[in-house]
RNA sequence: GGGUCCAUAGUCUAGUGGUUAUGACAACGCCCUUACACGGCGUAGGUCCCCGGUUCGAAUCCGGGUGGACCCACCA
């Protein structure tokens, strides 16, 4: 009995971590009646490097409410899974084997793709999330890559094909150049950089000439339109006339168009295809015809006569020199531009049209924004992002990408007619370049031209709850489970993670996809900046856990607050620290008082009544901080209890109670004993979540074998009881904290030890208080050394809090013999 | 250009209509009190970004600034 002075971290966590896994703790039971407490863990993409504070920290943080639900006594599921699915892994593989898509088959390079991923995830899970002290249960892992997943995936898109929300067609889509891959807006980042705008003339087909402004003149043989706004008295003669493009000399016409900023260059816009989306946007409003003129790997074609097979930066020479000794080539400027560029490789994208598969959202933007409202946002603010989003949304999504790795797209098109072929549901997963249909075409025919595309990665992780739930594999489960209860994942992702899966959702179920959705923290460096490699900046995970223990990195994480940035400070680590030791050693003061505790006595003195009332309350807060998912909240009160209340105030009253049952009874000892075991019990499990590993250690040592429970973290959350919430006694404990107070501020600005006696104490009050007064002149006599006290006037030092006044006397310190 | 969030002691931070404005770190003074010196008790430190409004009363609500973070759009 009894814990040892020192608590060890670096062998008790482990050692917890190891317990809990082989006595699966956290085990979902799929027979059990209690209410399920779904989550739809963001699937991580492992990797071999190191492991950055702000993933540590995203994860750890709804885990914590996956441990708080887990002990509110909800069936947990909580499955553990890995993204290896797309580009990443096929960058990964493509570098480590030095190897590229058009030196290998497709089979041969998914097969390395596979195994490469299964080797890093092992690896990861064991450095990461069991490292981290992570309550997954294992048996409900998932990858992104596996059959099921891909079975769900496909099945999404035969579904959606099928009920007409997933088309293909032929479209300006956004390109990669250096992946030759379609991209999807969401995948779309903004590039700042300098270029120049360039002046050049266009002649007119009657003989006079135009100026235009273009930053991209290699588009110059592309160019189907030039435009002026309306109300440009400038420009009104050129309306319905047409220009020359110069070096090329086609004709294009001239037409208004309200979009055209008559203060930008010469207020004459040429409209090429496909330069930018307002391209696209004048070209589909107009009419106009297409020129394509980029190929696939980013060169000029063949419509580009001299020019042709030249890279589009190269082609930008040489047409910039030949207008220039045309004597068309005016000036330039230097000009600052924002471009979209690739996700990935930041390289600028282009418009180029090609046959791609897309899922309507434009046409279900209002039904979107509707189900967004159905979900509970944490916090509420971000659902605005959704909003805004959706409302902006200029593209369907295109769901086809020009890759090796990714689920690939089950069809195929008829050799004869071109019709597009799907699989039956129940073939799902496969890959159509290795199979063939069962069946004929519709026109009789038996020869198919696989599809050999694959998804963007968003298909599957947009279905995401469906994978993590079994939708397929287990229809009862999936119908009991969804909406799933919570989708923990960071606010960068809103537009595509939680977009899409709002999308999918709606679209195959017209149902929610969850009913929460918490926006995880964001970690800063010290400074506030976000922490990147490039800048140095950034704190590595299992750095800190050689350091530290993992309770303390996560007492850290338990300050964060949903959707809140958190600058990372390595003194809230020391604070941590801190804390751990002292809930060891009041723990360890607890069971040396406990050993011979056993039930609640027949009655509570009045500062045992008060430190349950205060403990009450704080379990009211927490609980209710918990259940809106403010985690940070909840700790913070939690601590300040046990710091303050508790260890300062509670422990030194009841001391002389303790050590010394003969001065006030065995029936005072009692009562002490039962507040004692109440409130380090509650501390513990309301702690557990955020510290599981010293608190399991704690509650093992003691506490599991009264309560008969296997281990903390399957423990019952302390119950809010309004009924020992005594308002009377917590005044006059607090009354009693104030006295004991401004007696210790006394003594300590006398610059005095807090060992020396008050040999009298006179207090003045209000005759309404000397009642409760009264109540507590015992326990003030125990805390503050007091010998003698008295109601009186002859006083001079205020309370601070309450109407009252001490005259204190002062005694001398009786020296120790030794 | 549109939107969202934020602004409180040297630093970080709590606080959504009435508190003597919370706590932590740092500073200073005292105290080795039998769980803990990784501790305890205190002290000092604030125009709650600025201006206006609502209100008996505003750090808190509203409007307008200023500064910062992020999201979206975008100039041919």
């Amino acid at each position: 009995m009894g814990l040892p002075n020192k608590y060890d971290a670096k062998e008790a966590e482990p050692r917890w971590q190891k317990f809990w896994e082989e006595n699966k703790i956290f085990k979902f039971d799929p027979d059990s009646k209690k209410q399920i407490y779904s989550i739809d863990t963001p699937p991580p993409y492992a990797s071999s490097g190191h492991l950055h504070v702000g993933h540590a920290l995203h994860y750890t943080q709804f885990e914590l409410i996956a441990r708080y639900k887990r002990m509110r006594g909800f069936n947990v599921y909580f499955p553990p899974c890995f993204d290896n699915n797309g580009l990443p892994t096929e960058k990964y593989v493509e570098e480590k084997f030095k190897i590229s898509k058009a030196q290998t088959t497709r089979a041969e390079f998914r097969k390395l793709c596979t195994e490469e991923s299964a080797k890093i995830e092992q690896a990861y899970a064991d450095r990461f999330f069991r490292a981290l002290g992570h309550s997954y249960d294992w048996d409900l892992l998932y990858t992104t890559i596996n059959p099921e997943a891909q079975k769900v995936s496909q099945t999404s898109f035969v579904e959606l094909v099928q009920q007409g929300d997933c088309y293909q067609a032929e479209e300006p889509t956004i390109w990669c150049t250096k992946h030759q891959t379609a991209l999807a807006q969401a995948e779309v980042e903004d590039l700042k950089r300098s270029t120049k705008i360039n002046h050049i003339y266009f002649d007119m087909e009657e003989g006079s000439k135009i100026e235009i402004a273009t930053t991209r003149p290699e588009f110059l043989p592309a160019c189907v339109g030039i435009f002026v706004h309306p109300a440009d008295n400038r420009y009104k003669n050129l309306v319905g006339k047409n220009a020359i493009v110069p070096l090329f000399g086609s004709k294009v016409p001239i037409s208004t168009d309200e979009s055209v900023d008559m203060e930008f260059g010469s207020g004459i816009l040429m409209v090429c295809t496909f330069g930018d989306n307002a391209d696209i946007d004048k070209w589909k409003r107009h009419k106009l015809p297409v020129k394509m003129i980029v190929t696939n790997n980013g060169k000029l074609n063949e419509q580009c006569g001299k020019y042709a097979g030249m890279s589009l930066l190269e082609g930008r020479k040489a047409i910039i020199e030949d207008l220039k000794r045309e004597g068309y080539f005016l000036r330039d400027e230097p000009i600052e531009q924002t471009v979209g560029s690739c996700w990935r490789c930041n390289t600028p994208v282009e418009f180029i049209v090609t046959k791609q598969w897309f899922i309507k959202a434009l046409e279900y933007k209002d039904a979107l924004i509707e189900q967004g409202r159905k979900i509970k946002w944490h916090p509420e603010f971000y659902r605005k992002r959704f909003e805004d989003w959706t409302t902006n949304l200029a593209w369907d999504w295109c769901i086809s990408r020009q890759r090796f790795y990714g689920v690939p797209i089950p069809a195929w098109y008829c050799k004869k007619c071109g019709e597009v072929m799907l699989p039956e549901k129940e073939d799902l997963p496969l890959d159509p370049t290795t199979v063939n249909p069962k069946k004929n075409c519709k026109c009789g025919s038996s020869e198919f031209i696989p599809e050999d595309d694959v998804f963007d990665t968003w298909m599957t992780s947009s279905m995401s709850p469906e994978i993590a739930i079994r939708w397929l594999e287990k229809p009862e489960q999936f119908k009991k489970m969804f909406p799933v209860t919570l989708r923990p994942q960071s606010h960068d992702i809103i537009r595509t993670w939680a977009f899409y899966t709002i999308l999918k959702s709606y679209l195959h179920f017209k149902a929610i996809p969850w009913e929460n959705i918490a926006i995880g923290t964001f970690v800063l460096d010290p400074k506030g900046k976000g922490m990147h490699k490039s800048e140095g900046n950034v704190v590595w995970a299992d750095e800190l856990l050689e350091k530290y223990s993992v309770d303390v990195l996560r007492s850290w994480v338990g300050t964060a607050t949903f959707g809140e940035d958190l600058g990372f400070q390595e003194k809230e680590l020391v604070a941590g620290q801190r804390f751990l030791t002292k809930l060891w050693n009041a723990s360890r003061f607890g069971m040396m008082h406990l050993e011979d505790y056993s039930e609640k006595p027949k009655k509570l003195q009045i500062m045992d009544k008060w430190i349950l009332a205060k403990m009450h309350k704080t379990i009211k807060y927490a609980t209710t901080m918990l259940d809106s998912y403010k985690t940070g909240s909840a700790k913070r009160e939690v601590e300040q209890f046990f710091w303050h209340t508790l260890c300062d105030n509670y422990l030194e009253l009841i001391k002389d109670r303790l050590y010394n049952p003969d001065k006030r009874g065995k029936e005072a000892r009692a009562s002490a004993q039962y507040a004692l075991y109440q409130s380090i019990l509650s501390v513990l499990k309301m702690m557990a979540p955020v510290v599981p590993h010293i608190t399991e250690e704690i509650y093992q040592g003691y506490f599991a074998e009264k309560e008969g429970k296997k281990s903390i973290h399957i423990s019952y959350w302390p119950a809010y009881d309004e009924n020992e919430v005594d308002e009377e006694a917590e005044k006059a404990g607090d009354i009693a904290v104030d006295i004991i107070s401004t007696l210790r501020r006394y003594k300590s600005e006398k610059n005095l030890s807090l060992k020396i006696p008050i040999t009298k104490l006179e207090i003045h009050c209000e005759t309404a208080l000397q009642d409760t007064i009264k109540l507590i002149m015992d326990d003030i006599k125990d805390a503050a050394i007091v010998e003698d006290i008295q109601f009186g006037t002859n006083v001079d030092t205020p309370c601070s809090k309450f109407p009252i006044e001490l005259g204190i006397t002062l005694g001398e310190i009786k020296k120790k013999e030794n």
